[in-house]
RNA sequence: GGAGGGAUGGCCGAGUGGCUUAAGGCGGCGGUCUUGAAAACCGUUGGGCGAAAGUUCCGUGGGUUCAAAUCCUACUCCCUCCGCCA
């Protein structure tokens, strides 16, 4: 969410920057209710005062007396004028939020201006793509051949885009997370957390996905709950409503959760395979930083992440997401994206954002202390630390033999039992 | 699922209708004293809006009243006991 006074200050601004977004909006209304519920709040506080001088001196009033003075009388009069405003007052605060709730974040200076996916620019490269004497395959392939990978079960349990794992394939998936997790605390100084899976709606504000993305949720039936969709929607609510010491930052934390999404609107996307389930794994890094230190954040954020697939020894690219394919919550994304020589494409890995202060508006974390002593909203990034799902099927395919069998990278060989290759046996 | 109890400032805790725009204590910060520290003493110490005056906030939302932390009501969360249970 954008600040009521920010965006009051800046209309032409918030208009030039969501342009950008492919966004047109009207402000026009805004305006007027900005101004409405400035004279509302003068004329409320100035009659509230009135009556707080009145009641003061009722109170001072031997109390045979008070049922007689005028002062009653007029406060009546006073009290219901009052009761009129705060509750006009109330409506206008409330159609005001409903506007900043469903605007986006306005894109930092550095994101490239574009108008999709093609206009996204690369930042970097690390490794290489793997020469095969054969034609490599896609990981589904693989993963049933190898019986690894049940997707037939897995739909008949569930239903579409829901796998099965079995043997070397649900133990790949454990390794993985052990590797992120143990990589990211011991050598990046992240604190492990574990939150719950699931989370009620104020929670699913506070991060962004409501009120605008419900449909990409799935809903608790009959209740205020709902399946996170990521890791980010319960961990940066760990401080929601909070004031921070400012010494305390920045905070790093990391967490393994399942992320439970619908994909409306992909329907024949990515219909084989891993790539886009409903359920999957993933490790997500989340940071709480002062407002001056989150772009540094960021970059050291998306090293960490990097450093997984360079452990792995895998190919990929990160690039500096246009302002047409920004989240709705973030200033700035740079995407890792990994090498998959079966599909012969760069596949999203990991999404690392900066959201300054976006969300912490929504949630209201803040911090205080050092300097000025002055409460202030924290900034908030994140990222995957990976997608734990995509992992597997980038080692499927890039360590794949031309047997079928797939060679187990080194540094997961201690999380596996010593199992160096995934073989049919 | 049944029965009961509770929610007040960073923490503890007083407060059942009117100088409570919340007593007192602890903790924090500043100071006096001290070679230094401790103790003692003095002062200070929440958030939102506002340039300020001021206004608002005692779990949350409604209500009663000239006036609500205090009364009514619905809800949320926590605790205790019983039952069931990984």
């Amino acid at each position: 969410m954008l600040g009521l006074k920010f965006v009051s200050e800046n209309l032409e601004l918030i208009k030039e920057k969501l342009a950008l977004r492919k966004m047109k909006v009207d402000l026009g209304a805004f305006f007027a209710m900005v101004e409405e519920r400035k004279a509302l709040l003068q004329e409320s506080e100035s009659l509230k005062y009135e009556k707080n001088q009145a009641s003061a001196k009722i109170a001072k009033l031997p109390p045979n007396q008070r049922s007689q003075s005028p002062l009653i009388a007029d406060m009546r009069k006073v009290s219901e004028k009052i009761k009129g405003l705060d509750a006009r007052l109330s409506d206008v605060d409330a159609d005001l939020k409903d506007v900043l709730m469903t605007l986006p974040n306005l894109p930092h200076s550095s994101v490239p201006a574009g108008d999709g996916e093609q206009d996204n620019v690369v930042v970097r490269t690390w490794g290489e793509k793997p020469e095969f004497g054969f034609t490599p395959k896609q990981h589904f392939e693989l993963g049933e051949e190898l019986g690894i990978l049940d997707f037939e079960r897995g739909a008949k349990i569930t239903g579409a885009r829901f796998t099965l794992q079995c043997g070397l394939g649900a133990r790949m998936e454990r390794a993985l997370i052990n590797l992120m997790l143990d990589v990211h605390t011991t050598e990046h100084g992240y604190t492990e957390v574990l939150p719950p899976f699931i989370v009620n709606d104020t929670t699913m504000t506070g991060t962004g996905q409501l009120p605008k993305f419900e449909d990409d949720l799935f809903k608790l039936e009959g209740l205020n709950y709902y399946l996170i969709p990521t890791a980010e929607v319960p961990v940066t609510n760990i401080y929601a409503g909070e004031i921070l010491p400012a010494e305390e930052l920045p905070k790093y934390f990391a967490a393994y959760t399942p992320c439970f999404r619908k994909e409306a609107g992909s329907y024949g996307k990515d219909v084989r395979g891993l790539i886009r389930q409903h359920q999957f794994n993933k490790v997500e890094l989340v940071k709480f930083c002062a407002q001056e230190d989150s772009y540094d954040e960021l970059e050291k954020l998306l090293r960490n992440a990097e450093t997984i697939l360079q452990m792995l020894g895998i190919h990929y690219r990160v690039v500096n997401l246009c302002t047409a394919d920004l989240g709705f919550s973030a200033a700035k994304t740079y995407d890792i994206e990994v090498w998959l020589p079966g599909q012969n494409a760069y596949r999203e890995i990991s999404s690392c954002s900066n959201f300054e202060d976006f969300q912490a508006r929504r949630a209201n974390i803040r911090c205080k202390g050092k300097g000025d002593n002055k409460t202030r909203l924290v900034h908030t990034i994140n990222g995957s630390g990976l997608a734990v799902g995509r992992t597997l099927v980038a080692i499927l395919e890039n360590f794949q033999l031309e047997d079928g069998s797939v060679i187990i990278p080194d540094v997961l060989r201690k999380y596996t039992g010593g199992v160096e290759k995934i073989a049919l046996t």
